[in-house]
DNA sequence: GGATAATACTGGTAACAACCACATGATGTC
DNA sequence: GACATCATGTGGTTGTTACCAGTATTATCC
């Protein structure tokens, strides 16, 4: 059994903590339903505080690899086939978390005033100049998964190149580098629409299609609008997972 | 301001303090984008420890209520349109959350052996028997909103006849009562696909219309899946919201 | 004046102690 | 045998203390 403490590791104990069980977990050793050591036998394993060992179970519990029950003990939540949904992630990752390398083809990509519905939801002020406005048709394992409508909030005066974006892939660790932006929540909403003859052309489908409509204000770590996001997806190749807790 | 202590209350304290914090919130005392006050001057405040502040913040925190700065302080989030989705809701919930009375139209109700990909989804054995099947038109305001299909898992011999259900409203507040089945967590999957003629009748719409479809499978206090439900949603009526986080 | 260092805040991590609430199985009683 | 009681183990709540790690302001030095 390894000691925790790695006196070298700038990482906090509860979190080297939480990627031990994790993997105790995924290797098989700990199976769905059956109890981990209770709180008072992981103080000893490892050595550390039952504060650190109730942070660590926490956050497993959050991410869905625990659960507790009041009384009887903290069990291995069965495995499912979804990692924890419900995470802020790009087109890209997204794609990658499925198995499916993603891709992408820039149809437009330049500074633009916004639309009043765009600007509102950035909650820009009326007066707001120009946004950067990108135009993608957004492939998986090399076919058209999605149209993406996206305006992205910068800092005054400053851009992005084409050939920026195109060799970053993700525009995330793009905005992150450049300007210190870090998406740190979003709001999304899913609707189903009809493909219009357009749409159809571009994602290589009968007009008249299925949909599925998601857009999305993304946030940053200041709590400030940053990009509004809007992705036309193929309903024939893609589906939407949410976890739900109560 | 209120002593937080109030001996006769069994909630917990850190609990009491997020019904507090959350009334300055909405309130308008606490302003978005300003700091609440810091972890220590809250202890001299409501005269508890930081422990149970920093409980009662780390809720307030995950719920979308507050955020931290490392450093500069906890400060309040800006209040979005809808509160803190992808929490587990019924129907009846869902509704009434929007401002919608929900309403119900049974169309069948009885025990049946569930289709193949169903009894998988709910994780029974080959060999099971039957199960809860229920066909419900959903009404919100009257209207109809959504067609849903659910499977139940009910302990051995036992059902539900349709008063009850009719009675209840929920079938969720039900399943509880007699059972002692609690909802706690779900996985769900959104896609877009288009009315057949039957389901075009019953949601009175046009044949080929986008529907938003829903499936959810609901799991236990005890992790074991309960119920199979899809949904599908008149996509002129229905919108799907998500609170996603980093 | 402008860079730098000290300082005084903020939240983050951690240990230790004590007690409460719930579940379960052993024990005792009738 | 049926049932209440108790002991023990589990997670849940709370307090106290200490120090670490970022941020911002102030004082200091050059």
């Amino acid at each position: 059994m390894p000691a925790i403490v790695d006196p070298n590791d700038y990482t906090p104990k509860y979190y080297q903590l939480t990627t031990i069980l994790r993997e105790r977990i995924s290797s098989g050793e700990l199976l769905p339903h059956q109890p981990i050591p209770s709180e008072r036998q992981l103080e000893d394993i490892y050595s550390v505080s039952r504060t650190t060992i109730r942070q660590a179970i926490d956050l497993l519990v959050r991410q869905g690899f625990l659960y507790r029950e009041h009384g009887r003990g903290t069990f291995v939540s069965p495995q499912k086939l979804q990692k924890g949904i419900s995470e802020l992630t790009s087109f890209s990752e997204d794609m990658r978390a499925r198995g499916i390398e993603p891709g992408q083809k820039i149809l437009e990509l330049e500074m633009a005033v916004p639309p009043e519905e765009v600007r509102q939801r950035l909650e820009l002020p009326a007066d707001h100049g120009e946004v950067l406005f990108i135009e993608r048709l957004r492939l998986g394992d090399g076919v058209p998964m999605g149209l993406m409508t996206s305006y992205h909030v910068l800092p005054d005066g400053l851009t992005l190149d084409r050939e920026g974006l195109e060799a970053a892939g993700s525009i995330y660790s793009l905005l992150q580098e450049k300007f210190h932006l870090i998406p740190t929540e979003a709001d999304e909403t899913l609707e189903a629409v009809l493909a219009t003859p357009r749409e159809a052309g571009l994602l290589q489908i009968a007009a008249g299609s299925p949909l599925l409509l998601s857009v999305r204000v993304t946030y940053s770590q200041y709590r400030r609008a940053m990009e509004y996001v809007k992705i036309l997806y193929r309903a024939d190749r893609y589906q939407y997972f949410a976890k739900l807790t109560r």
